[in-house]
DNA sequence: CATGGCGATTACATCGATGTAAATACGTCG
DNA sequence: CGACGTATTTACATCGATGTAATCGCCATG
């Protein structure tokens, strides 16, 4: 009972079918000169015989292997899994498969990432970075097609998808100053550094002062170690330590707010009574929390479907056209936390 | 500038160095005769042309990948992303990498994983089945290592690790009933079927009424489509729908109790005052809810780790041992949600 | 000094699939 | 009926790494 037959090979299959090892490639890979009669033959043959093709010959032939990486930082931030999703299901549209790898936003392993040392299998990698540096793309393996979402390193070298985060920000800032609140915090913003998301959002949030003629208060913007909801939680407390108190949170992704919401709740502090609080990403989640939350919401199907989209374009012609820019969609989904 | 040299290859180290290339695959390989001497000069050409193994050519050759993957129903259920966290980690630690693939509980992608379809690169599977029969695991191809979670089609076949669900649906229900509740609703729960996690569970509350000499309503047990918050939001809208109410909600995974939850805010119900809500898996988002939930929490890191362990023996020795079914641990929290 | 023995190194074949180029089959036309 | 062109099919080499078995070099021993 365990001695199973050995996966079939080609030959097996063209032994089969009477043909040569050749000809069932060609049956394979739908080379049009091959009789009906043959191809007949040789597909029945393949199903006797239950053959799958060898991904390893064939990428050591012919270098490809249809497969293509995700790597994202963290799946267990639902932006990421619920973008992986759509990044799945567009590639299985396009008949690819995909990898997915999770580089916990180390430097080395993105980086292990772009070079294709764990994903050697895959044709090109869409790479959500979180702690590259811009010389590690200038640096890197030109072989390698590669797509970078949300977070850019440096200008050029790469095609690139992700929302105007300023704008965003700037729109949901606006949404609490039309709404009366006058001092917003920034969960997770960062007034200086690199041009990382936390900076353009932060960036985009004091755009929004200005143009309300409020003044900006660096107190009120808090870093954070992760985007998870404990450091929302902890986020949010070190706010209520200090007076006077802020009277809206803008936290830069869902399970930080989400994080921050439960905090307001311990302190008996009501939202949106007290306090106004918005998100981004607009995970499940934020759907049905109490109170749900408003949050921005990326486009995201938009970005998966752009970033496979531009990826397989890389991996078809490599050194064709000029690198892409994709700004997907986003908009603003108030909900109760913000009085929606 | 685009022009760039191509990926070394051995026999370029081979050059390189002034060895032949089975001499550099030696060093890469650890074999013991190869002079200290000789090494180093090895070593120093594969710095040089910063050269890396080409893994296709590697499995080719010796069919091992070093690879192993990792296939859940779906990534954004937090419990197989917090999961995944694991695996990736207690995999890392022993060398190897993991792939992981997104079957979407559909049986014709769980097969695929299970066959190695898209999965040719890996050596092994661990895999979280749905909907895969009993019959798929007799029929499986031997020779793909697989080690299976949660789910178990059938008895044998294949190593399995798993939390005892029968009896942490027991408990949790005792903790229930120890609460004063006596109309418990089981959402996500099954009857009668196959011996799948929900109907393990269900099994588990039954026993717990059966124990307390509490009759068994049927009307209280509502199945679901899925395992998502607005699932278990449907569910607690419809068992609000009729009378009596339930004045407790066992839900089957932490994302129906969220969305149970959030049905029982908008309805004005009290959670704990008027019912109770308990959920299994324990995921961050639960730690963080309003109120905070009480749920059974499987010992997430021993799942990984005997995975891992299970799957790596069976790589290394395929025939070797008899089958194993490693139980992993579980706890209840007890949070606000039932009083905690 | 010839021989044996052992460690270090290498030549060659091979894993499975497919590109190239050559061979074969088939049909058409003079 | 034979030559030629086109449609099919096939033989062979190759992708990169490594197992096998053979060879080489060196030292100890008789």
């Amino acid at each position: 009972m365990n001695t199973v037959a050995a996966r079939p090979r080609i030959k097996d299959v063209a032994r089969y079918a009477g043909v040569s090892p050749k000809t069932v490639s060609n049956v394979i890979n739908d080379f049009e000169h091959v009789s009906e009669q043959t191809r007949a033959a040789v597909r029945e043959a393949i199903d006797a015989l239950g053959y799958r093709v060898n991904i390893a010959g064939r990428q050591l032939r012919q270098g490809r292997t249809g497969m293509i990486t995700l790597a994202v930082p963290e799946l267990d931030v639902a932006y990421f899994s619920e973008l992986a999703k759509h990044v799945m299901a567009e590639a299985d549209r396009r008949g690819r498969t995909v990898l997915i790898h999770q580089t916990e936003g180390v430097r080395e392993r993105e980086l292990a990432a772009l070079h294709g040392f764990d994903t050697q299998f895959s044709d090109g990698v869409i790479l959500s970075p979180l702690s590259l540096l811009p010389r590690d793309l200038t640096t890197r393996d030109q072989r390698l097609p590669v797509v970078l979402l949300g977070e850019r390193p440096a200008e050029g070298g790469t095609d690139h998808v992700g929302i105007d985060n300023v704008r965003a920000a700037r729109e949901a800032t606006e949404h609490l100053l039309s709404r009366g609140r006058r001092r917003i915090a920034v969960i997770g913003g960062a007034v200086r550094g690199r041009q990382g998301t936390d900076r353009l959002r932060t960036d985009g949030y004091r755009q929004a002062l200005e143009v309300a003629g409020l003044p900006f208060a660096p107190g009120l913007v808090v870093p954070v170690e992760a985007y998870h909801w404990q450091d929302g939680a902890r986020a949010a407390s070190a706010l209520l330590e200090k007076e006077p108190h802020p009277d809206a949170l803008l936290c830069l992704n869902d399970h930080l707010a989400l994080g921050a919401l439960r905090t307001l709740y311990e302190r008996g502090r009501s939202v949106p009574g007290d306090l106004d609080v918005v998100g981004f990403d607009d995970i499940e989640a934020s759907r049905f929390s109490v109170p749900s939350l408003t949050t921005v919401a990326p486009d995201k199907p938009d970005i998966a479907k752009a970033a496979v989209s531009l990826l397989l374009e890389r991996i078809d012609e490599p050194d064709a056209g000029s690198l892409q820019d994709h700004v997907a969609g986003h908009r603003l989904i108030v909900r109760e936390s913000s009085g929606g």
